[in-house]
Formats: C-alpha cells, structure tokens, sequence
DNA sequence: CTTGACCCTGTAGTGTACTACAGGGTTTAC
DNA sequence: GTAAACCCTGTAGTACACTACAGGGTCAAG
C-alpha cells in the first residue's frame, strides 16, 4: 500500500547507502525513533528526514565515534525535554573530543611527514632514514 | 630469574598502562615480535624499547586506526624485508588516511562551533537554535 | 619449604556494530 | 491469482579487540 510522501524500509536503505537491517539495528538501539507504521501491514513508514539522520550516523561512525556517543550527539536533535543549556554543554563537550581527535592526528601526521621528507626513496636503500627513526622509540614516546 | 635490564611481561605492562593479557594478544596478531625467552622458566623478557611500541599502538586506536592498519604503520620499523621505497609509500598512504581524517573532524567541529555560537544556552529556552538546525538534516547532508 | 604473586598455554567469554537467517505476512507485476 | 520482491519479528552468527578463566609451572619472601 503507497503512502503519499513515505518511504518504506528498504527505499530508507538504498538512499542512505545502507543494508535494512542496519536501520531496524539502529531503531533498537535508539539512534533512529520509532517510525510510524502502515496501519494494514504495519510495514514502517519514513519521511525523507531520516535519510540526512542515517548519513550522520555513518559519518560520525567513519570519524570514530562509538554508537553511544553518536547517540548523544542526536540527542541533541531528538530530546525536546532537555533544555537549552545541556545542549549547548554536550555540544561543548563533543567539539573537545573532536580537538583532541585532531590534534592527535596532526601530532601523528607532523610525524610521519617528517620521515617521509628524511627518506630519499630509492630502492635498495638499506639505511632507510623512515625505519631507523622507527627503531629508536617510535613517535613522541607518549 | 632476574636477568639484566630485561623486564617481565607484568612490568611491561603496568608500565605501558595495558593488561598482560594484551601484550600476548597483540603478539598473537603479530604487532609485537616474539620476545625473547628466559631459558630455564620460558618467561617473556623484553627490552624497555617494547614500551613505546605499546604506547604507539594505543594512540593508534584512540585515533581510530585498526589492528591492521597498526601493524601496517609498525611493519615501516620491522620489516626489513621491504625496501625503501615501499616504506615510504605506505608512509604516504597512511599521511594521507590522516589527513581525510583530520579534513572530516574539521568540517564536523566547524558545524558544531557553529550551533553552539547560535544558541543563547539559556535553560527554559524551547527554540534552541541548535534544536532547530538539527531539524531540518543534520550537518551538510554529505 | 611453603605460600602468594607472578608466569605459561589454551580456550572461552565480552562488548561493539553489524549481518544473516528462519519463518512468517504483504505488495506489486505479470 | 500467483510468483517475486518486499516487509515483519526474533534469534543467531560475524569481525574486531580485547578480557577472563582453567589448569598448570616458576619465583621471592618469610
């Protein structure tokens, strides 16, 4: 039965770029609220919302947020019973945890760039200038 | 048996802030090299420099890098097998992993910076702007 | 010389994030 | 009107990265 402006399951997926079962996964887990339903078939029924949902999802998955962290980022969408303020401070926190993410990375990046430069590149090079760096305490030593 | 400047997998432990059970897991999986053996207990024995290595590996994760992709970056200072040159094309591969990395925690923050800056973070304040902009697909619909 | 802390191997269990059925009902195309 | 393609619930299996035993041996202190 077509519902004029809904999308069922398996169109959601396919305009995500994800498998079906993902989204009920996901429904269970609480990252996506519950949809409406077909009263006949009880087939769910989505607005196309929820595609722009799914893709954050996958987007903050691929920057190494856990699920539950992403959870909480969507909860700053979702939980209208929270008021201004937590918000604002979730959302604070989070942009800390992004900073981190990059600073490291950038420490990390610095790095390996340095070793790159320091190594001509050729074949057969034995003393490789990348490798003897490695040997000795590899990167910052934490 | 104490034997000179070695340590035992315990000390190597507490000192690299991992569990026991760890170091010979990530010697299973080939991110550590076969340590040698105390003769008469068949103890491990390593060398301090054992301790960064661990260190990288754990920076490694919380950066978001696999096991594999771990061994991949420990593989530029063990494998002696490889020459120079593959070892700075992986080097390379892996800068430029880092910097998508980076590129999409960037646009992430920014988005979130953005929201964060809008909203009043007054409590009782219904129409959060940072609510609101999450409405309507979140982030840049990527 | 024994007791407790440590080490060994090997296997099994945990949490995360899916992914794949089984066993059914519904919709759409022919 | 029937067969393929889709949907439903529920459960089980997978891959990754550990983590926790079981059942034993080793070492250091008293």
């Amino acid at each position: 039965m077509k519902t004029a402006n809904t999308l069922t399951i398996g169109k959601v997926a396919a305009r995500a770029g994800v498998g079906v079962e993902t989204i009920r996964f996901y429904e269970r887990e609480r990252l996506l609220p519950e949809p409406d339903r077909d009263p006949t078939s009880n087939y769910r029924r989505y607005s196309a919302s929820i595609i722009a949902r799914l893709k954050f999802i996958a987007r903050a998955k691929e920057l190494g947020f856990t699920l539950n962290e992403t959870r909480e980022l969507l909860e700053l969408h979702s939980a209208k019973t929270i008021n201004c303020k937590s918000v604002k401070a979730r959302a604070d926190e989070k942009i800390a945890a992004i900073q981190r993410k990059i600073s490291d990375l950038q420490q990390m990046e610095t790095t390996l760039v340095q070793l790159v430069e320091a190594c001509p590149g050729e074949i057969d090079q034995v003393d490789c200038p990348i490798l003897r760096t490695l040997e000795k305490g590899f990167m910052n030593e934490g």
